[in-house]
DNA sequence: TCGATATATTGACAAATATCGATATAAATT
DNA sequence: AATTTATATCGATATTTGTCAATATATCGA
């Protein structure tokens, strides 16, 4: 139960940073290595290591080293993951008006 | 530019903590009153406040209140939005195998 | 092999966030 | 009017997160 809670929260966290999500934007228009990445974003190298770590983590991006680059891209099965969750959480059942009072 | 990103992330911050996602699960089964969520938490009153607050104010969920209890459900509305957005983020353009290289 | 380059990791620090207890507000009950 | 009840707000504190500079690692090219 809490576990489901946590690895849910660490999915979306992907998404509560603004650097990540210029970062995700950037991903939509293709694959794109660490340094053009760098080059729109303003921040350090390592901050940026640290945001890309945590957006593969989470599983929607993933990460292909080539020599000393890497190159990232939205993952599509991560990205379908994380909108199914979204979907799932915020889908309410049936009976909505049920349980409107309490005490 | 910087602003929407603003926006955009406060919105998925209300996904990322673990007991806003069980929130949101409690919800998903009908508006409940504020008194039998912190039954179901293990938070204090006003932690539980401050959660709701953060939720209402990222447009998932919206309060209604009703006497000294205020009921909270999930906004339709809100929640279309927070779906889209992330569509939108995570859809990858037709030339995503674009800018394969770049130093 | 040596220096340059790309990325990751570490350690320190600042800012943001989650949490609580205490108190305030507002509505219902007596 | 006084008391109880539900929720919000405030102030303090602990934890988490974002950030950077410095350093490490790994690859490439000369």
């Amino acid at each position: 139960m809490v576990l489901k809670y946590a690895k849910d929260a660490r999915i979306f966290k992907a998404f509560c940073d603004e650097n990540r999500l210029r970062i995700l934007e950037l991903l939509s228009s293709g694959q794109k290595c660490a340094c053009v990445l760098l080059d729109d974003l303003k921040i350090s190298q390592s901050t940026l290591s640290h945001h890309m770590k945590i957006l593969c983590d989470s599983g929607v991006v993933l990460g292909q080293k080539d020599g000393k680059w890497v190159h990232y891209q939205i993952n599509q099965d991560g990205t379908k993951e994380a909108i199914n969750l979204l979907e799932n959480l915020l889908k309410t059942s049936q009976n909505s008006s049920a349980n409107s009072h309490c005490c």
